[in-house]
DNA sequence: TAAATATATTTAAATATATTTATATAATAT
DNA sequence: ATATTATATAAATATATTTAAATATATTTA
C-alpha cells in the first residue's frame, strides 16, 4: 500500500465549503485578502485563518504588495493532489493475496 | 459561482487516513468487513464506522452475502468526485469585475 | 433452540476544527 | 509622529469528528 499521509493534508485542507469557496474564487486570478472577505461574506480574521491552512498546504501562494496581501493558486500543487487522488482511486488489476472470501476463524 | 455542498462532503468523506486506506485497499477488489479490519489493524466497530461514512457519501457499494457484507469501490461515483473536484480548481479565463486591485474604503 | 460469528449501532470520552472577539503588526497617508 | 488601513495572530468558545467500549442484530452452525 501507500504513503496517504500527504494527501490526507491537502484533502483536508479542502474540504471545507469555505476554503472550497475561496479556491473556486481564486481560480478567476489573484486578488488580495479584502477581496475574498468581500466576495464571500467572512469576517477578516475568519478569512485569514482559511487562507492560511490553505497556503500551509501549500494550495494557494501568497505575496505581499504594500499594504495587500495577494494570493494565487499553485496550480503545480492543485495538480499534484488531482493526480495522487487518482492514483489512490483507481482500481488495480495486480493479482493480491490478501482478500479472502471470508474470514471464519475456523478456516 | 458554484453548489459546492455536495463537494464538501464528498471530500470530507475521504480526507481522513483511515478512509483513504479503505479506498486504497477496496481498489484491489470487493472484499467483506473482515478482511479490512485485518488488513488495516482496526477494530471491528471502527471499521463499520468508517465504511458508514463512505457507504453513505455513495463512494463505496455493500452487498450482503449470509453472514458476511462485502464492499466494493462506486467508481461512477468516484470519478465524479474528481470531475467536480477538477471544475472548481481548473483556472478561469472569464473576465470578471469584483477582482479589485485594492479594497481601501477611500477609492 | 442455543451458541458462535460477522457486522452494525449507540454512547461516551478524547481530540480536532471553526468561529468570534480582541489585539498586534506593518505599511501608508496626513 | 499620529492616525488609518490591511492583514495576522491569540484567546475563548462552540461545534464536529474520531475513537473506544458496550451492546444489539442477523446469519449460520451445532
Amino acid at each position: 500500500m501507500q504513503d496517504l499521509e500527504e494527501l490526507t493534508g491537502l484533502l483536508k485542507a479542502i474540504a471545507d465549503k469555505r476554503r472550497l469557496q475561496i479556491i473556486d474564487l481564486l481560480s478567476y486570478g489573484k486578488m488580495c485578502v479584502c477581496n475574498v472577505t468581500e466576495q464571500l461574506g467572512l469576517s477578516q480574521p475568519n478569512a485569514s485563518h482559511h487562507l492560511k491552512i490553505l497556503k500551509n498546504a501549500g494550495l494557494i501562494i501568497s505575496t505581499k504588495r504594500g499594504r495587500w496581501v495577494d494570493y494565487e493558486l499553485n496550480q503545480e500543487k492543485l495538480e499534484h493532489l488531482q493526480e495522487r487522488l487518482g492514483e489512490v482511486i483507481s482500481e488495480s488489476n495486480e493479482e493480491v493475496d490478501f482478500i479472502k472470501i471470508n474470514c471464519d476463524k475456523k478456516s
